[in-house]
DNA sequence: TTGAAAGCGCTAACAG
DNA sequence: CTGTTAGCGCTTTCAA
């Protein structure tokens, strides 16, 4: 059971240790005769680096990390977290990686909790989500104890540091020039929290195809909101209690659509007949609902894969590219909650 | 910048370097004197024992791993990982463990597969959810490569390792007993799949309330399913295109539940009016569907922090007490989707 | 292009 | 009760 070593494999490969060492690195200055010798042998032996010895000696530690807040912890509802997961997951696997869970205590000494984070396991890297991809202090401490982090879909600071977004302007406009394609044109618009990520620009991508199709947008129908279900419930109850109420909504994630779907059958809709409903993330739920809510799917595991791989590539070599990339694409998803305006 | 190290506390305590790691590991024979001076040198310092140095030096590894498949990652469906997840975190933040998320490709070389676990990045031990938790090779090849796990309500096998779980049976039976209390006698009960951990235990409980109660159990209203949407949306257009079709539905999960809602509305129930839907979980889209769903919430949480705690315990000490615990208690959640029957 | 030696920070035996 | 001495398995100097 003994467990195999780098010696084990020097030894039956007829090399020095070092020179695995550089093999399984992938550094340069090894003939391709030692190399393929060396490769064989690891292979024959089952042999498999030990993280905790790689990190110890070296300046890597094959670990990147998820660090969530109490915040995403105690509302469960923050659907998206898993399919992030899964994203980096995948990306780690195909880089030897390992995926860390961490959680920060916002409500803590800030310097201290993240000193924790560094001093413990360190860490090649961070995958922050919103909004703590957002969160000032938390950047300012991270950057200050040099952990590394690259963010998802960051709503300020663009050029602080590495990050991954999808074309959430765009997005929202492909959903309203399909809701506007049914016939729709009294639309209504629940937003998301003020400085939250991808907010303002679903709104200017909303605003951008109803210009585009001559369709006149009344304020009125633009109702505030928080990502939540609740207040998607209220802003729904507000834009359909209105003396001339829109035909369809929709809300910029899917949370507030399913608050929006709750609120309108309440007071006696019937989806999508007499209201269209059409949300923006694409969670587990929207198909579970009913009816099926129509949605624009992020490509949330992609863009913590992306995410993943620049933090191993940063790991791999100091100068790493950090170059921006262009923002992914989200894509429609049309189910049961859309449809042409008025069939009474 | 430099990390501060276990013989940069000694020395500011004036001991050895031992002694510090006899404090920090809480193990006997040291003075009260020099424990006080350790500890606050060591706060003092801000020290913190670095991870990797410990699992190379030492027995145990300080990590925690939550084992998933291919099968949980494809469906991100799969709503209670998340909770479960939380659970365990906040075990390990309390005992200085980390937590990681490893995958398994069942469809591999599972001993390979296995290998590649235990020899990178050892573990001191697995949490296993089902329904991998059931399944044999896998657990046969745990044990060979000694890789410790404990399961979370496991269906089969209870002797073979420790395990945590919830008390199905009699959660099912609260359930029947509020559907029946409301005044429904024609329940249609959908099951899980055969082998699966509770699916048994669930409907066992259903017919010992309804027995109970002396109500009738009509063997043509309990249907197979397989813990899926599609499987209780399935179920659920038999149940209702029966001839004498039941006025309550207990789907014995959500997932389940949801696809029978969804069945129920498109063929024009009113729910709860004309039909009532409970499940079985508690997932977080059971208050986001219109009505919310009554259901029975599982203490998934709690399960993977107690699963959690005696990993550690037994990392921490050879001879750990995996005395068998009773089985943890479900609440019932009453939400708008079960009434009295009959209010056409 | 290769190898030898020296630790990384900690725990595990042993002695005192 | 306390301290000393070796390593854990790897990467990193530095030499050859």
């Amino acid at each position: 059971v003994a467990s195999v070593t780098i010696t084990d494999v020097a030894k039956a490969a007829g090399v020095s240790m070092k020179t695995v060492s550089r093999v399984l690195n992938a550094e340069p200055h090894v003939s391709d005769e030692l190399r393929e010798r060396v490769l064989a042998a690891a292979k024959e032996l089952r042999y498999r680096p030990k993280v905790s010895a790689r990190s110890l000696a070296g300046a890597r530690s094959y670990v990147v990390a998820f660090l969530l807040t109490s915040e995403y912890l105690q509302q469960a509802a923050v659907p998206y977290i898993l399919q992030a997961q899964l994203g980096a997951l995948a990306a780690c696997r195909t880089a030897g990686y390992h995926l860390l869970i961490e959680t920060l205590d916002l409500s803590g000494d800030l310097e201290q909790e993240i000193e924790a984070l560094s001093g413990a396991l360190a860490v090649d890297g961070l995958i922050l989500l919103p909004p703590l991809c957002d969160n000032r202090p938390v950047l300012d401490q991270l950057d200050r104890a040099e952990i590394g982090y690259v963010r998802i879909a960051p709503a300020t600071d663009a050029q602080r540091s590495a990050y991954v977004e999808a074309d959430d302007r765009e997005a929202a406009a492909e959903m309203t020039r399909h809701l506007l394609g049914l016939g729709h044109r009294r639309i209504g618009f629940i937003t998301g929290p003020d400085g939250h990520s991808a907010s303002v620009r679903r709104l200017e991508g909303f605003r951008a195809a109803m210009a585009e199709a001559g369709a006149q947008v009344d304020e009125s129908l633009i109702r505030p909101g928080r990502f939540t279900f609740d207040s998607g419930y209220e802003a729904a109850g507000e834009l359909l209690s209105a003396a001339e109420p829109p035909t369809a909504v929709f809300a910029s994630n899917d949370l507030m659509a399913f608050g929006t779907m709750a609120r309108a059958q309440e007071l006696g809709h019937r989806i999508p007949d007499t209201l269209s409903v059409a949300g923006f993330d694409d969670t587990p739920t929207a198909s579970m609902v009913w009816p099926g809510l129509t949605t624009m799917r992020q490509p949330i595991a992609q863009m913590t894969g992306i995410a993943t791989e620049l933090i191993i590539a940063r790991a791999a070599k100091a100068g790493a590219d950090d170059s921006r990339r262009a923002p992914l694409t989200c894509e429609l998803v049309v189910r049961g909650s859309t449809a042409p305006p008025g069939r009474q």
